[in-house]
DNA sequence: GCGTGATCCCAAAACGATTTTGGACCAATT
DNA sequence: AATTGGTCCAAAATCGTTTTGGGATCACGC
C-alpha cells in the first residue's frame, strides 16, 4: 500500500452528486448548453434556458467548483491578510471590514480566504505563498507602511490587490480613513474647546496612517494659530509604551498638556487611565480625543470622544473595488473614507487653570 | 460577444508556470513517477525523488490546486464560521483561535477559509452553501446552543465539523473551556475572600457555556455553603442590557451583592462603570471577577481579575483535531481546556459592612 | 433556388493534476 | 531454468467543467 497518509476520503454515499450530464440528459441538451445557459450567456433560447434552470434546480445541480476552478484558470476567492498587531490584539477595526467584504464578495460568488503573517518578516512570504500557488484571484491587506515591500512585490508581478491604508508611492488602489482630516478635526475641536497645549499620543510611527495623522494635527494646530512644542508628541505602542505612561511622562515634568489626541480609542482609554491613577479627572481636568469608536468606547467613564466610521462599509466599498479590478478595470481606485466626530464625555472646556 | 461578464481573465504574461510535464521532461522521468516522488509515495528510488525534488524546486512548480482537488475531490480547505455576535462585537476570542488554527492548518497544506453569518436564522444556510457546493472539507463554528440546528444538519450528512463549545448531545467532535470550573473558581474565590452575597452577571443563556457556567456558579455555592439568591442573576447582553444597567438594578433595590461574578471581561468592565457611576469603588466596595482576559481587562483600573487561557494553544488544538478527522480518525475527541485564573486587582476582600 | 445572416445548439477539445494499469527489470528462491 | 517478489516506470484514464469551432435551421431578399 504505497499511500502517503491513508486518507479516507469520506465517499459520502449518502447524497450522489449529480453534474452538469446529468442535467445535460435530463433536460434533453447538450453539456455545452447547459454550461453556457447556466452562466448566462446569451445565445440560449430563453425557454431551453428556463427549462434547464428548472431541471438543474430539481435535480440539485451544484456545478464542481474543483473544476470550473481549473478550466477558467481563476479561483473564484479573495484573500485577506491579517498583519500583527491584529494577529494578537483585538482590533475593531479588523472584524468590521471582514464583515462587510465577505458581504460583497458572496454576493457576487467569491469566497474570502484569510491568511494570517505572525511577523513583519513573514509577511511577504505568506504573500508568495498565496500568489504562486495560485489559490486567490487577488489580495487585501492592511497596516500599510510607507516603503512598504508587499506593494512593491505584488506590482512587479502584476497581481491584483488592494490596500486598506496608502503608501509613499501611492500608485495602487486604495482604501483608507481621511487621517489627515481626523488629525485636523481633532486639534480644532480641541482648540475650540479653549485648548493651547495638545498633546499627540500617535499610533506606532511605522504605519503610514500614523504620518497622516500626525500631517492633519500639524495643520490644525497651525490653522488655530497654536505653535507645536514636539515634547508633547509620544508614539504609543499597544505592547509596550502605552497611554498610560505617555500620560505619566507628560504630566509628571514640563508644563503639561491640557489636551489629549489619542491615535486610538484604545490609547485614549489607557491614557485615561493614567489619568486617574495621577489624581486628575480625564473629561474634566483635561480632555481627550480618541480614534475607532470601538464598542467600549462608549461605556467607558468618561464615554470617550472619538471618530467613528463605518467600517461595515468601508468592508463593501473594498469588495467592491477588488471585484470592479477582478473584472477588468485596471485604473487605480483611491478612497478616502470620511468619518464622524462622535462627541461624548471625554473632551471638555478648558478648565480655569 | 456572448461574454456575460467581460472577464478580462489577467494572462500574468510575466511569469510562465510550469507544469508537472515541464518537470518530468526536465527530470527526465514520466509524469506520473513525479506526481508520485513529489506526493511521498514509497515506490520511487531515492535518488530519483531527490533529483525529481531539486527540478521542481528549480522550475518553481507548483502543483495545480485545481486540478489536484478536481482529481481527489478534496479542498484542503477548512472553513470557519463566524457567528453573529464576533460579525458585530469585538470578542477577543476570535483572532486568537483563528491565529493558532491557521498555523496548525497551514502546516499541513491546508486552507482557511472563513465565512460569516450574519444572523442566526442564516447560518444553517450558509453552511448548507459551503457544503453542498463542495467547497470545503471541514467546518468550524462556535457560539453552540444546546439545541443546535448546525450540528443537527450535519451530522445528519456526514460531514466533518468540531464545535467550540457544546451542545446537549454532545455526540460530536468538540473543544471547550472548562466552564463550569470556571464558574465554580470565581465563587470559591470570592467566597475565600469573605464574600457571600454573589451576583451573577451572566453571558447570554442561548449560549450552552452560558448554562455552563451557571452550574459551576452553583456548584460553587453549594460548596461554600453560601445559599443562591435568583434575585442576584442577570442576563447581560453586549448590545442591551449591559453590565452596567445589571448593576444599577442590583445596587439600588434589595439587599446588594458585595462581589460580581461576571460572565465575560466587557460585562465586567461595564458593570464597574455602573459602580464607580452609582460611588461605589470596584476592587474595593465591590469584588468583581470576569472572564476571558481580553487585552484591554490588565489596563483597566482597577485592574481586571479574570480567567486567561491560551487561545492560540485552542486554535492549534482544534487543527489538529480536525486534521485528525480529515485523516480518517473518526472517533469523537472532546477537549476541555483548563484556563487559569488571573488575579488582580477588581477582587478584594470583603470589606467593613 | 440561392446566398446571407441570425439564432440556437452540439461534439469534442481543453484544463493539469492524480490514479490505475500493465509491464520491465533485477535478485533471490525453488 | 523457471518462478517469485520487489522495485520502479510509461501510458492512458479520469475528474467535471468551460470553450472552441462549427453545424443545423429558419427567415429574408435577390
Amino acid at each position: 500500500m504505497p499511500e502517503p497518509e491513508m486518507n479516507e476520503s469520506e465517499l459520502d454515499s449518502s447524497i450522489q452528486r449529480s453534474g452538469i450530464r446529468a442535467v445535460a440528459t435530463a433536460a434533453g441538451v447538450s453539456v455545452s448548453t447547459v454550461s453556457r445557459a447556466l452562466n448566462g450567456y446569451a445565445d440560449v433560447n430563453a425557454d431551453t434556458r428556463r427549462r434547464i434552470e428548472a431541471t438543474a434546480e430539481a435535480l440539485g445541480y451544484q456545478p464542481s467548483y474543483a473544476a470550473a476552478m481549473l478550466r477558467r484558470n481563476q479561483t473564484n476567492t479573495v484573500t485577506f491578510m491579517v498583519s500583527k498587531p491584529w494577529t494578537k490584539y483585538v482590533d475593531p477595526y479588523f472584524l468590521g471590514i471582514l464583515d462587510g467584504l465577505e458581504l460583497s464578495l458572496s454576493a457576487q460568488g467569491y469566497d474570502l480566504q484569510v491568511v494570517m503573517a505572525r511577523d513583519y518578516d513573514l509577511e511577504l512570504d505568506v504573500i508568495r505563498r498565496v500568489v504562486d500557488r495560485n489559490r486567490s484571484d487577488a489580495l487585501i491587506f492592511a497596516r500599510t507602511r510607507p516603503e512598504d515591500a508587499r506593494v512593491d512585490w505584488l506590482e512587479s508581478r502584476g497581481f491584483p490587490f488592494i490596500t486598506v491604508g496608502q503608501t509613499l508611492r501611492n500608485s495602487h488602489s486604495f482604501i483608507d480613513r481621511d487621517q489627515v482630516k481626523i488629525g485636523r478635526e481633532s486639534v480644532r475641536r480641541l482648540a475650540a474647546l479653549g485648548h493651547k497645549r495638545i498633546a499627540h499620543l500617535t499610533t506606532p510611527l511605522r504605519y503610514t496612517y500614523t504620518h497622516n495623522t500626525i500631517r492633519g494635527f500639524l495643520e490644525g494646530m497651525d490653522q488655530c494659530g497654536i505653535v507645536y512644542d514636539p515634547k508633547l508628541d509620544f508614539e504609543c505602542f499597544l505592547s509596550r509604551r502605552n497611554g498610560e505612561e505617555a500620560v505619566t511622562e507628560l504630566f509628571t515634568s514640563g508644563t503639561p498638556p491640557t489636551a489629549l489626541v489619542c491615535g486610538n480609542d484604545l490609547i485614549a482609554i489607557s491614557a485615561m487611565d493614567g489619568l486617574k491613577r495621577l489624581g486628575l479627572r480625564p473629561g474634566i481636568d483635561v480632555a481627550l480625543i480618541g480614534c475607532d469608536d470601538m464598542p467600549l468606547a462608549a461605556h467607558v467613564r468618561p464615554a470617550l470622544t472619538t471618530f467613528n466610521q463605518d467600517l461595515g462599509a468601508i468592508g463593501l466599498r473594498l469588495g467592491r473595488m477588488i471585484l470592479a479590478r477582478l473584472r477588468g478595470d485596471h485604473t487605480p481606485v483611491q478612497a478616502l473614507i470620511e468619518t464622524q466626530l462622535v462627541i461624548r464625555e471625554s473632551d471638555c472646556f478648558l478648565g480655569p487653570q
